[in-house]
DNA sequence: CAGTTCTGGATAGTGACACTTTCTACTATC
DNA sequence: GATAGTAGAAAGTGTCACTATCCAGAACTG
């Protein structure tokens, strides 16, 4: 198909795909003369997968290429997709976090068994975070996060059963950057209409 | 103090604080003079909560001064404020979803006893997350949503525990505020860890 | 009390980001 | 043969969150 029909598939204006082909979000396709390409089926899946990353993951352009650069290098480990994906996710720079916070989040690895990894960019961010309840006064915040713990353990065992159940071989990789980054906005969404239910009972609805 | 303790005592420039005074984040200090003005601890600690709602939550400036804007008029009513906390968090336009995610989450949302929800943007949201999935040939992913949906539900009650145990009277709203925002910082990185651990279990360290 | 620093307020400028627009030379299609 | 579409390059656009500059006046400093 031609550049004018994947846009026509995909919703994504002509020069919007030039630009993703510009900064290597989708690969090129195949030339077939001086000023034309065919793009097939992989592009239009290809299309779609990033525009998911950046409407409903947010993530940046830049972070889009670091993702579907692992997703071509299929030599690279399926254990280690999972940490570009998710530093793709995260700010570059964790806020910083004082040593008490540094502390707790510590001995919160400790108490679930995950140990070896007080030095992730995710704990050095929930570090940032418990740092940030505190100055703000809410020195109690970092008790919470047991009980968010075992909530978040669930949730993993499940996204990982998913991917393992229902992945085709070939397409390990990008359901587990499907699972991480819709997960995230599914779950986002659920808490929120959570907390609304909870403090409708508790409140009173209004 | 003066602009350049509070300054000082926040670790944001005076140019940016002066800024925020001009966006309406930050109240005006009490005029002692032409171009004088006394600002206090109530300045600090607003301006302390500016920047959590910016640097861990992601708000924009707009989104700041809705929230503040709220926390200023005391009689809202307190269940209100989640709402407009919520919907400051989320983008302004849910992503598009079709009848078939939608019906999805219907379904969800009266497995859960949550009715009445439907119309919420958190709702649409994950309908547009969703559709999301369907697109990329995730046609089963809207069978997660129940476990996730059980987990948050879990999560909110502790929200609610934390703030109406901790939270001094005069700021139930701004707990809410920290406790929805942060919290949801937390989750998302304790969710990143615990993703971790169960692949590294499952799939092998490396 | 002269000189430097600081202040609130207004206006303009900056750099990053994610596109859009415009252009050119060529190709496909009606 | 006229019209529309194409690849690729370069320049432009709008938004956002600051950041810089200016000004008249006030405050500390020696």
């Amino acid at each position: 198909m031609r550049i004018s029909e994947l846009s026509r598939k995909s919703g994504v204006p002509v020069p919007t795909i030039k630009y993703y082909l510009r900064e290597g979000l989708l690969p090129s396709g195949e030339r077939t003369g001086r000023n034309q390409a065919d793009y097939g089926d992989e592009h239009l899946r290809r299309l779609k997968l990033v525009r998911a990353l950046i409407d409903i993951g947010g993530l940046s352009i830049a972070a889009v290429g670091e993702v579907v650069g692992v997703l071509e290098n299929a030599d690279v480990v399926t254990h280690q997709v999972l940490g570009v994906v998710q530093r793709s996710m995260g700010t570059d720079e964790p806020p910083p976090a004082d040593r008490a916070s540094q502390d707790e989040v510590t001995a919160l690895l400790a108490r679930r068994g995950w140990d070896g990894m007080a030095d992730d960019p995710a704990a050095l961010a929930l570090a940032g975070v418990v740092t940030a309840a505190r100055k703000l006064g809410h020195h109690r915040f970092a008790a919470q996060l047991d009980a968010y713990a075992e909530a978040s353990a669930g949730i993993a065992r499940q996204d990982l059963d998913y991917v393992l159940l229902h992945a085709r071989v070939d397409d390990v990789l990008e359901s587990m950057v499907v699972a991480t980054v819709l997960g995230d906005a599914a779950l986002a969404a659920l808490r929120r209409l959570a907390q609304r239910d909870a403090s409708a009972r508790l409140l009173g609805g209004g």
